[in-house]
DNA sequence: CGTTGACAGATAATGTACGATCTGAAAGCG
DNA sequence: CGCTTTCAGATCGTACATTATCTGTCAACG
């Protein structure tokens, strides 16, 4: 079984060794080792990077047309701050779209799509958010099995992007205990309603789950702002 | 200080010199000058636009991130190919933004919003289709007054972008009878739904609207791809 | 005679280096 | 204390070097 990374592929091939440091700099975004609004200096992430400026400022390019880096006319580039306004905007987008994509599988899933998602499902309850990271890929496996065979990339491809950008901000966080429970009864919630092929009840869920998840972490922005102003 | 400045046209907008490139580069994507699936040669864009191959470089990379143009390792890039399954998938996705952003502005919609609708309407009946590129510009100003104020500039932004891209297809087709009086009707529609604050109908007749401007599309690409088997 | 395959030159993408501004801030001056 | 000057550091544009891919020719072969 394949089970992939969370190793993405923009293109089809990954080129030898081309869009490499595109990857590098966006993992480093989306696993915080590149703090949003942290200022991107090219000259360093050529030397981090180890190659010279002119892949270094194509990547960035690529990474702002993505909405992952800003930039301002002869100041440079940095990592887009995520606040509350944008976590709230991403995450209504994710509500749009994460029903939309569901909606289809309904149609198409399979008894061996069940088993998966519950074979998953009960690792991530057995784990029981005890390791993050763990917790995080199994999450994404389950999400990606919903949505991987739907035939439209470019919805696809845009849930993903969002998502990222959602754990980037979100593994700063711990889950709380409220949240734990939601995710896990959500999720066997949406298993219930494929298996009856239940499609309304499938999107409802799934946008509940969605929007459970900025919400918390909202919750989470707010509360660490509060602390940070005394 | 004597630097003869190529100073195109009085800007009136944004940095001085700076992201014109990739405007420039944009506009000639979505305006047909470069047609889909048409191979970018940095130099030659270079030449055409009159600078070094850098700043196109950057702004191509741009334009990959944001879904414009495609590349190939060590062949380059080309403007996106717009086909029958994407111009579907961007439809679809169109068809969730915008009743998204309609259903807000039903909430603060004032009476000058509709007096500046009903004017607008106005002028594209008056128009008949008369002038294609002056009724896109109506039909935009049109669809932009109801989503310019949304404070989800995320979604604004993506709907913005997929609108540009479904222009630069339809604008290579005429308007069909039916199409044409579709279109008046649901402006029509979409501005009494507006009027009596009907959120439900109002995104109803959005998304009827998006969905068919999409159909009418792949219909003429699939009329014109019969025509060129023969 | 037509097709295929290899080779060489041309073309273009990708990477490196450098110089010309621009920015931000600290030092100098009134 | 506020304004100007200076200056290091960074961005942005230009030029060049290095590969990789494409094209067309020509000979070998069926």
């Amino acid at each position: 079984m394949d089970q992939t990374a969370p190793h993405f592929d923009s293109d089809l091939l990954d080129p030898p060794e081309a869009g490499s440091i595109y990857q590098a700099i966006r993992d480093d975004i989306v696993n915080g080792r590149l703090a949003p609004n942290e200022r991107l200096v090219i000259s360093a992430l050529a030397t981090r990077y180890g190659t010279s400026t002119n892949p270094i400022r194509e990547a960035l390019q690529q990474l702002r047309g993505e909405g992952y880096v800003v930039f301002s006319y002869n100041r440079g580039a940095r990592v887009r701050s995520l606040d509350e306004d944008f976590i709230r905007d991403i995450t209504e987008v994710q509500a749009l779209i994460e029903p939309y994509l569901t909606e289809l599988f309904v149609e198409l899933v399979s008894d061996a799509d069940i088993v998966r998602l519950e074979s998953i499902q009960d690792e991530i309850e057995e784990l029981n958010f005890a390791d993050i990271y763990r917790h995080s890929a199994l999450d994404t496996a389950f999400h990606r099995t919903l949505y991987d065979r739907h035939y439209n990339r470019l919805a696809f491809e845009q849930w993903w992007r969002n998502r990222e950008i959602m754990g980037a901000i979100s593994s700063r966080f711990p889950y709380s205990l409220s949240r734990r429970t939601a995710v896990l009864k959500e999720h066997r919630e949406l298993i219930a309603a494929l298996r009856g092929h239940d499609a309304p009840r499938a999107c409802e869920v799934i946008a509940r789950h969605t929007r459970g998840s900025g919400l918390h972490i909202v919750e989470h922005m707010r509360a660490a702002r509060h602390r940070s102003q005394n």
